[in-house]
DNA sequence: TTATTTATGTTATATCGTAACGCGTCAAGC
DNA sequence: GCTTGACGCGTTACGATATAACATAAATAA
């Protein structure tokens, strides 16, 4: 049975969260330990923060949390544990925001399209596949390899948008 | 007869800038002429330095060409010509870059996907109907309302895959 | 003309991100 | 056991990107 058997109507609020960041957090330490790497404490941490709400995260703010439980207290605590998580597929960063959010995918290797409600500052993460193939052909017809992709929508939620609408 | 007759196979390469520049710098008066804002010196030349290449440029390296050309040496008159520019769809910025780059295309109003090679550093522009299709379902499907869009594919243009390769 | 808006310049500061180095830990090889 | 080397975490110091706030000047409107 699927971790999430349907794609939910609204990514953004008709979602089990306590579950989604539980189960994110048993997939690092299982990928951790299959690929040898450390899921070390700030590191466990970090991703714990970024998982206690939808929003993406400042590095900066992050860091003050980091802080705030005992870690370091300067801006490469924070942007190392940040680069490893996103390293891991476990986050991801949010450019238009310079900021990151974690992966709530099960998948290792994704890049995922982010909807980014400027309304209540939610990000909400969709992989489409469609996506991918008019990327790839948009690429192949001008012989580009692509690498990496950053694809972000910024806008309303339908919460929102429907607030604003009233 | 269309200015861009057939889209190149190469984009990053197979073009003919100065033809391209001129082109952009035209739409640009008509369209300032048109809507009523003021094209000033020094949004013009902020534009004129865009377009002297396909790279992507920081603000302060734009503002570094801008003070030696006898404007302000001082941040804010760079993002300032860049914001009118980027506001006017005269110039794009590219999120992974912090950097801007001129709008390429005759549109007033689109939102290009941008294929960034990691190699030469030159940005092409690539509107393509399926993506934004793709993207319009993405959104539909979860009730969000799209404002803004960002797609970005950073990778290496043909050139510079096959140097690689070799 | 006078009033109003818009644009340009400034100073100062906020925000985001990284280079470089020292110390501690841990596991591999002797 | 010891040593060595890789890695992680913490620091200081700095670089890069971006904006707030205010003064002056130029263009537009009344």
């Amino acid at each position: 049975m699927p971790q999430f058997p349907d794609p939910p109507a609204d990514p953004f609020h008709d979602h089990d969260h306590a579950h989604c960041a539980k189960a994110v957090l048993q997939r690092a330490e299982a990928q951790a330990r299959r690929e040898g790497v450390r899921l070390t404490p700030v590191r466990r941490r970090a991703l714990e923060i970024l998982l206690e709400s939808h929003r993406a995260m400042g590095a900066y703010e992050v860091l003050e949390r980091l802080a705030a439980d005992g870690f370091g207290k300067q801006p490469p605590v924070a942007y190392r544990a940040l680069d490893f998580l996103v390293e891991q597929g476990l986050a991801h960063r949010v450019r238009r925001l310079n900021a990151y959010a974690a992966c709530l995918s099960q998948q290792r290797d994704h890049s995922p399209a982010f909807l980014i409600c400027r309304g209540c500052e939610q990000v909400a993460e969709a992989d489409a596949p469609e996506l991918r193939v008019a990327l790839a052909a948009l690429a192949a017809g001008a012989g580009f390899r692509i690498e990496r992709r950053t694809v972000e929508l910024l806008g309303l939620c339908a919460r929102c948008a429907g607030a604003a609408d009233a």
